[in-house]
RNA sequence: GGAGAGGUGUCAGAGUGGUCGAUCGUGCCGCUCUCGAAAAGCGGUAGGCCGCAAGGCCUCGUGGGUUCGACUCCCACCCUCUCCGCCA
């Protein structure tokens, strides 16, 4: 959510920047809804303020009785407030965040390649993707998931769960080492908590799963979860950002998402996930967002993965995000027609600067006493699926086995699989 | 799941229908005293909304209701604590 005030004095800017992201807002309607709404409110103040002032006092028969019309009077107001509100509320949520103005101007594929770290290695032999690989090993079962939940569901045998833990524990200490404090989150938020970082818990076109007859839904990211941490609460950030990394599970519908893009773990309906997430003053946001985006990269530099990373365009944003950058990783699923690989993203970062604090009410105390809306950040370390996928595709040997990146045989003893 | 108690400002804790947005203490900030600190004394200290401002409105777990007027009364819900039951 952004001020309603920059909204009303900035409407050109807000046009121009819903249609570079791509998203359809009435923002005239809103402007109208806004005005229509500090109308109303100010009849009802101003009665209420007469109420009050004659109550205060033991008021008179005749005082009494001509307060019971004002009561009645205000009591209409307030009914009409609600009306708009809920309209103006509706409005307010939908309108994006600004855009960082270095970001690429266009749709999903107009991104900007920001850094490569090298061409990506090819294999002297016709390599396999993940899913052929893992099944010859004995490490997936596809078939019986799909079975007990459903499609995209799957059980990680032997020692793959070995080198997934691996995996987390490598992340985990790569990411403390930078000051982050370790947490593990509920696999479940309330829906308040989901619309207020953003997403829409029970829209037509969800990704949540929702738990029936209650408030609950099961969490796409730990995002969620993170966010919701210090809702409604005014931080001390006077000792620096509040710097966390959390383990979650995480759950996605992916309606509608099929395809050859969907092959085997890279689109799961759960998985579980380590992300990092900062809350902020506004003058630091973009410092750690780079920081974030260097601890990935130091991630996948420990891992010896083939990588680069993109400025995600502004029609790819989404509402939250000022400014992301996914990190994307070499991968032989990602192959199409004869090609033997293709870049697929493995983690994000984003800078939803104040539009999520604005929503959950977190703000900071500043040095002269007033407090203003923190900025908060997100941003992938590892994931138990596309992770796993690439590290497979990456290190498989001719004769099918996979091996172990250095850096992950002292946390799994293996150096193969 | 059952029974009881309770949810008020940083914390602790008053307030049971009318100048209560809220006593007192504590914490924090400033000043005085001091070479400095502690102690002591004095003063200041919630947030949000509307407004150029003056000022006004809202918030005592949440949402309804009663009333001219609700922190105070009624209803529902949420949460916390104690005891019992159940349980990985």
């Amino acid at each position: 959510m952004l001020d309603i005030k920059f909204i009303r004095e900035n409407k050109d800017l807000i046009k121009n920047n819903c249609s570079a992201r791509h998203v359809k807002v009435d923002i005239d309607k809103l402007l109208e809804l806004d005005a229509r709404r500090r109308d109303v409110l100010k009849l009802a103040e101003t009665l209420r303020a007469e109420r009050k002032q004659i109550s205060k006092n033991k008021p008179s028969e005749q005082e009494i009785a001509r307060m019971r019309t004002v009561g009645d009077e205000i009591k209409k107001h307030e009914d009409a407030l609600m009306d708009i509100e809920k309209e103006y509320v509706d409005l307010m949520m939908a309108v994006p965040n600004l855009t960082h103005p270095e970001s690429p101007v266009g749709g999903e594929n107009d991104f900007k390649v920001i850094y490569t770290n090298r061409e990506p290695r090819q294999h002297d032999f016709s390599p396999k993707d993940h899913e052929a690989l893992m099944a010859g090993l004995d490490l997936i079962d596809f078939e019986r998931a799909t079975k007990v939940s459903g499609a995209k569901f799957y059980y990680y045998k032997n020692n793959q769960v070995r080198l997934n833990r691996a995996l987390i524990n490598y992340a985990i200490d790569t990411v403390t080492a930078h000051g982050y404090t370790l947490i593990e989150t509920p696999d479940l938020a309330k829906d308040s908590i989901l619309s207020g970082i953003g997403f829409n818990p029970r829209g037509s076109e969800t990704q949540i799963y929702s738990v029936e007859n209650s408030d609950l839904s099961l969490i796409g990211t730990a995002e969620i979860t993170m966010g919701g941490y210090h809702a409604g609460e005014i931080l001390d950030l006077a000792g620096g950002p509040k710097k966390y990394v959390a383990l979650s599970h995480c759950f996605r519908t992916e309606a509608g998402a099929y395809g050859r893009e969907s092959k085997g773990l890279y689109r799961v309906h759960q998985f579980t996930k380590l992300e990092m997430f900062i809350f902020c003053k506004p003058s630091e946001s973009e410092a750690l967002h780079q920081e974030i985006l260097g601890i990935e990269k130091e991630i996948c530099d420990g891992l010896d993965l083939d990588y680069r990373v993109i400025d995600i365009p502004t029609g790819d944003l989404g509402g939250p995000a000022y400014r992301k950058y996914d990190l994307e990783g070499w991968m032989t699923t990602k192959g199409r027609g004869g090609e033997q690989g293709g870049y697929g993203e493995i983690t994000s970062c984003s800078n939803c600067t104040d539009y999520q604090a604005r929503r959950l009410n977190i703000r900071y105390r500043k040095e002269d006493g007033t407090t203003e809306y923190v900025h908060m950040l997100n941003g992938t370390a590892v994931n138990n699926s596309r992770w796993p996928l690439i590290i497979a595709e990456t290190y498989q040997n001719k004769d099918g086995s996979i091996g172990v990146p250095k850096v992950l045989q002292k946390y799994c003893g293996l150096k193969k699989l």
